[in-house]
DNA sequence: AGAATTTGTTAGGTACACCTAACTTTGATA
DNA sequence: TATCAAAGTTAGGTGTACCTAACAAATTCT
């Protein structure tokens, strides 16, 4: 078992970036993490080296990069969370899909396997339950309405 | 206006423990301070000057630490956080106290006001609406357990 | 193939937040 | 009031994660 918290908010970012390049263009470039993360270039070069120490990437200087299968453990967990989170946020919480792609962004660092279960039961419920469930949210939906004229919904 | 997120992960934390110190003995002192973070009380002096520098505390070397009305607002905020990411965890999502407040604590410096605010919304409408409301929840639970024979109740 | 561009690395530096160990101040006690 | 323990500070050091600028490798384009 990989426990995704020995691992730093930084590398779990970088597995995440990695995850999502690979997933597009079947291996990373140090260019394009630096991008995808907002951060130099030169910066990058150090850390892939940490990574691969670390058996979490293949890499040598001036290679492509390509998840391990820790690593991807690790990256599809981090993914994983952020996909619930935001589900939970924009679809129950109703909040707009870039501030709920932020706020998931940054919560998916810090959350616990437990919580994020939870969570998960807790969606699954809404949508497992068709009656209770959409009636509940249509209700919260209204009553959010009642409480801020500006509130907005934006999913159907 | 104070904009919480202009300040560390690091400066929330020692805002929101000389809160809760000033609560419980007026003042705050620099070891109860190391003690309530967990880290070694050297590690505090710097950390004060840098806070007293921001204008968030009120401190000279060798005296006793109280908040300034900028630094009491931001740890009142983070405090506000922490409570209502806690009563989310637990009494909705049914996590277990510990952990509930664990978490809370490293989520609330990271969420964002909109979603604090959406969440209090949540939980105001679960009890301001006691039939759906509890209905819900009530419904909620039994789904969890159907799904987790190990799921435990922590509130009633 | 050779030149130019793009991409990647290295080296040295900054900021933050912590550590330990030695030292200083404060305040209680004999 | 002199002493001593507790509390606080200082100085020097660590690790992480970023920066810039100079340089090296790789790729693309004539």
């Amino acid at each position: 078992m990989v426990e995704i918290s020995e691992f730093s908010e930084s590398i779990q970012k970088y597995l995440e970036i990695i995850l999502e390049l690979e997933n597009t263009h079947k291996v990373a470039r140090a260019k394009d993490i630096a991008e995808g993360l907002g951060i130099q270039p030169g910066s990058v070069s150090g850390s892939l080296r940490n990574l691969e120490k670390k058996g979490l990437i293949n890499y040598e200087p001036y290679s492509f990069i390509t998840l391990t299968k820790k690593g991807r453990k690790i990256a599809e967990e981090v993914a994983h969370r952020h996909r619930v989170l935001k589900d939970f946020l924009f679809n129950v919480l109703q909040i707009d899909a870039e501030t709920a792609d932020e706020t998931a962004c940054r919560i998916e660092h810090v959350i616990d396997e437990k919580t994020v279960e939870r969570l998960v039961c807790f969606i699954e419920y809404l949508h497992s339950d068709p009656h209770t469930g959409s009636e509940w949210l249509a209700s919260f939906i209204n009553f959010c309405k009642s409480q801020d004229k500006n509130f907005q919904i934006y999913n159907q």
